[in-house]
RNA sequence: GGCCCCUUCGUCUAUCGGCUAGGACAUCUGGUUCUCAUCCAGGUAAGAGGAGUUCGACUCUCCUAGGGGCUGCCA
């Protein structure tokens, strides 16, 4: 049986935006599903728009999201010869003729155009849309060499899909319009026409498909906010396809398994940064301890930095860091947010919240109630989160413990919200813990 | 303008003629809790409009409206 081949080409002439990328994510999908063959085309006849920093930026958000190919990169420009080789042979066949043109932006020259067929109708039955079907007569013909010789979009696209063997193209709907005119290319060379997949676009929360000026739309923007590539994949995923259930988080096996490109929508998905938001904190949960413990790490020496080693607490206390982590990867939405909610643990120097300090350390008699904890803590010897938690329980006498906790968490940290702040309290340390407290008492507190 | 495609809760979607129209995100209410988040329970919310086919239509057909794509010496 002949071997599936599907290629994602996209052009580099920006930063590669989630339209494309759920391309590239449909036909590795659709690759690895059937057992064929994924492969990458840079298609860059574009010389004047087209940037190596493109190109780079292409790569890394593919080896980003797992997107893996098979065969080397194809570079279009690398088979400029062959393209016109082609164009000679539609010459010499009638299937094409030069002609005098003037170009939108006032170029005049030679050019060389394809003759499209002047009756019957063209059709094909995309995997996706069903059938289509359109006369020939409404399609004009169209420039494939511009005057100064280099080959255009159409002949490339197609002599490189011939050359590479594509058996199967998935695309964005952009180009259902040049299916027509390249299933007519295909025929006038004699060779098989490739099966069609034409995928819907992505909308923005205008309703606008997206563009590459939409600065969110970049790829590498997702994993500088913090998203995990597993997350934004299967989001893309799910705009336009499920798997027939209620499943909505799979994993990369399960995508494989269920994949169908019949069942892929024909309708365009508006993107809801809220629900991918939601699935990141999904596949954060799902990190192993050891994997996320390492992030936090991570950002923890970020944190450190100049001040490494003199505010670093425990290091090495393995017990420690397990602890720390298991109260920050449940409450955890983005990675990004890891720097806000470790700097306390780390600096001594954290930024103080403005409106909690108003809310909770502004406020007649707070410093006193500091002072008093300093005096009660200090007696503390078994400084565990059960026993501080029974500790302010117990003065509390069962009024709620509001108004000792809250003092508490804005002056060793800084902020009005967090993990458990027993458990902050535990992991900074009585000394920390001390410390911290006088000052505010000293310096915030009324 | 011409040609092609599309139309279920705010959003992503399920439904292969039988629907009390299901799920998820978002949102709202209640519960748990020291905060935030989580978690649990529950609520609001949809078939663009109009004809037709049919015992029966969200599902099929047609028309209208709305949206999108293309109409380059861009890809």
């Amino acid at each position: 049986m002949e071997e599936i081949r599907v290629r994602f080409a996209p052009s580099p002439t920006g930063k590669v935006h989630i339209g494309n990328i759920r391309a590239a994510i449909y036909n590795w999908l659709f690759a690895r599903h059937v057992g064929g063959k994924f492969l990458l085309r840079v298609e860059d006849t574009d010389l004047e728009r087209s940037t190596p920093e493109a190109i780079q930026v292409l790569f890394e958000c593919m080896d980003w999201l797992g997107l893996n190919y098979d065969e080397e990169v194809f570079y279009q420009t690398k088979n400029v010869k062959r393209h016109l080789a082609v164009v000679e042979q539609l010459l010499a066949s009638g299937h094409a003729y030069t002609c005098e043109k003037t170009s939108r932006d006032g170029k005049t020259g030679t050019v060389v155009m394809f003759k499209m067929p002047k009756e019957g109708t063209i059709e094909f039955d995309d995997i996706v849309k069903g059938h289509m079907a359109k006369k020939a007569e409404d399609i004009q013909d169209f420039a494939i060499v511009r005057s100064d010789g280099s080959p255009i979009f159409h002949i490339a696209n197609v002599v490189d899909d011939i050359d590479q063997k594509v058996t199967h193209i998935i695309r964005g709907d952009d180009h259902v319009e040049n299916t027509f005119k390249h299933i007519c290319i295909f025929q006038a060379l004699g060779a098989p026409v490739p099966k069609y997949g034409h995928l819907s676009m992505i909308v923005n929360q205008q309703g606008k498909p997206y563009s590459k000026r939409d600065g969110a739309a970049f790829v590498g923007e997702y994993r500088e906010q913090g998203y995990l590539p597993e997350a934004l994949f299967n989001y893309l995923l799910l705009l336009g396809w499920n798997p027939g259930d209620d499943r909505e988080v799979l994993d990369r096996e399960e995508m494989i398994k269920l994949f169908e490109l019949e069942k892929v929508h024909v309708t365009a998905a508006m993107f809801d940064p809220k629900k991918l938001a939601w699935m990141n904190g999904e596949y954060i949960k799902k990190i192993p301890q050891a994997e996320f413990k390492a992030k936090v790490k991570d950002a923890a020496a970020k944190l450190l930095g100049d001040a490494a080693g003199e505010d670093a607490p425990r290091y090495g206390d393995e017990a420690w860091w397990d602890y720390l982590v298991a109260q920050i990867q449940p409450r955890t939405k983005f990675l990004n947010d890891l720097e806000t909610s470790l700097v306390c643990f780390f600096r001594d120097d954290f930024p103080f919240d403005e409106k909690a300090v108003e809310k909770r350390l502004r406020k007649d008699g707070v410093k006193a109630t500091l002072l008093d904890l300093v005096e009660r803590f200090a007696k503390i010897d078994d400084w565990t989160a059960q026993t501080l938690e029974a500790m302010i329980k117990e003065l509390s006498q069962g009024n709620g413990m509001g108004p000792w906790v809250h003092p508490i968490r804005v002056a060793v940290s800084g902020r009005g919200e967090g993990i458990g702040l027993f458990e902050m309290l535990q992991l900074l340390g009585k000394e920390k813990t001390l410390a911290r407290l006088q000052k505010a008492a000293d310096t915030l507190a009324l």
